[in-house]
DNA sequence: AACGAAAACTGATAAATATCATGTTTATTA
DNA sequence: TAATAAACATGATATTTATCAGTTTTCGTT
């Protein structure tokens, strides 16, 4: 199995924490968390956790990508979260004691590092800045959240795939020819806008009718953003 | 207009606090708090703050209950949270600067307090009893809104209607008559399921027909909540 | 390169939901 | 209490979306 020496990189080194709440722990907490941090590789279409498990911990994203979703009563597979290298997961595990209420698997292949609860939570009683990070974090995913349901909600389908195409082109890295830089199934893409993938696959190919995006297999080329955002608003 | 002693209780003495994040202040800090707090009261229909408001600070619901909602792009209102007595809202202003979200308008009579973020934003940073309380709320209210966001993607109207009728059958204290003790126009219910009125109406009289519910105006009777459970599975 | 499986796609049809029109009941207030 | 507005209700219809059935394409494996 790879492991190669990025893998073993201590936090306190590692320049991934710059880009989440881990930022905010002291280089002397940094040191005592690398100590009992373990790194794991996690292959393409591997889960990195499963609905009810016990997480008891967090998971930092060093590379790759994972889709987090929740299997709805309909048992159909609602992605929630796109995860990335830089982002944490797993927080909750630490707040509460419950068993995870969603399933972490990866788009491709992830390098994570791996956190046990019980050495981080003191950090969080003791070290207000990175509780108040934390706390930031939380209140922005809510935000977030609210901004989820509402569309959910009141956006038809071809209104949210055409939000899901621009969070896309927008949020992730595009590749040299200038697709999309994460290769989703068009099952993926349904499960994320929450509708059967036979109509993803419609609506998909009515815009590349329209010229707002090209296809080339899974390679998606969004070519008009401003089209896009007349779906999404309704026109 | 109304102001009766109720209203000028002190935060210490106040028994309302048990059941929020205020629980975790201590006394010297409840103090200084309730110097610097406020009291009002919002009449039905009145809003608590608007969309694009900025909140500076928290309110604490002494009484009454409001709907907590956001505008679509299709410009219909999402309710998003029904808050009620001992709940507390605008935790996020503490958090961010940002302008609210969301509305909050009162179903019924309002008695609230008003409490300025920079007398309490103090007590987040320093009482890590508060603050990981606070992270606890927002955990809890995460999970929550996955749940709603997959609800939302997944299900039919008629399964978010019975999933609505049974949770407010059960979040919320019944009349002397056992029907559900919050009074919410069809428009409402259309507006917490993100359907037509039109549709929440009809489904409410193939509902009633079905003896899952009874109606008597607005008066809702929740019957048969194991039928209800069946139809939000589904069946 | 050949095979088999998974994914992508298309058409036909059914089911769910929105919209529009209109009448009735209930609430509000002058 | 009469007038008026708002909320509730129902029918007809259009639109959206899901489902089922089948074909083609892509991809990973041997």
């Amino acid at each position: 199995m790879l492991q190669n020496s990025e893998t073993h990189t201590k936090c306190e080194q590692c320049i991934i924490r710059q880009f989440n709440s881990l930022k905010s722990l002291t280089k002397s907490e940094l040191i005592r968390i690398s100590g009992c941090k373990t790194s794991k590789i996690i292959k393409k279409g591997e889960p990195l956790f499963q609905e009810g498990e016990h997480i008891n911990g967090i998971f930092c994203i060093k590379d790759g990508l994972c889709k987090v979703s929740k299997m709805s009563d309909n048992g159909r597979d609602q992605i929630i979260h796109l995860i990335r290298k830089g982002d944490i997961i797993g927080e909750r595990s630490l707040i509460n004691d419950e068993v995870s209420n969603l399933k972490a698997v990866a788009v491709n292949d992830m390098e994570v590092c791996f956190i046990p609860k019980e050495e981080i939570i003191k950090d969080l009683q003791n070290n207000s800045n990175f509780s108040m990070d934390m706390l930031k974090k939380m209140a922005s995913s809510l935000k977030n959240a609210d901004n989820v349901i509402v569309d959910m909600a009141q956006k038809t389908v071809k209104q949210r795939l055409a939000d899901t195409l621009i969070f896309l082109d927008s949020e992730f890295e595009k590749n040299e020819d200038g697709s999309i830089g994460i290769l989703l199934t068009r099952e993926d893409i349904s499960n994320i806008i929450g509708t059967a993938t036979e109509s993803a696959i419609r609506l998909l190919s009515d815009f590349k009718k329209k010229k707002l995006i090209n296809l080339k297999g899974k390679q998606i080329f969004v070519l008009n953003i401003p089209g896009l955002q007349q779906i999404s608003q309704g026109f």
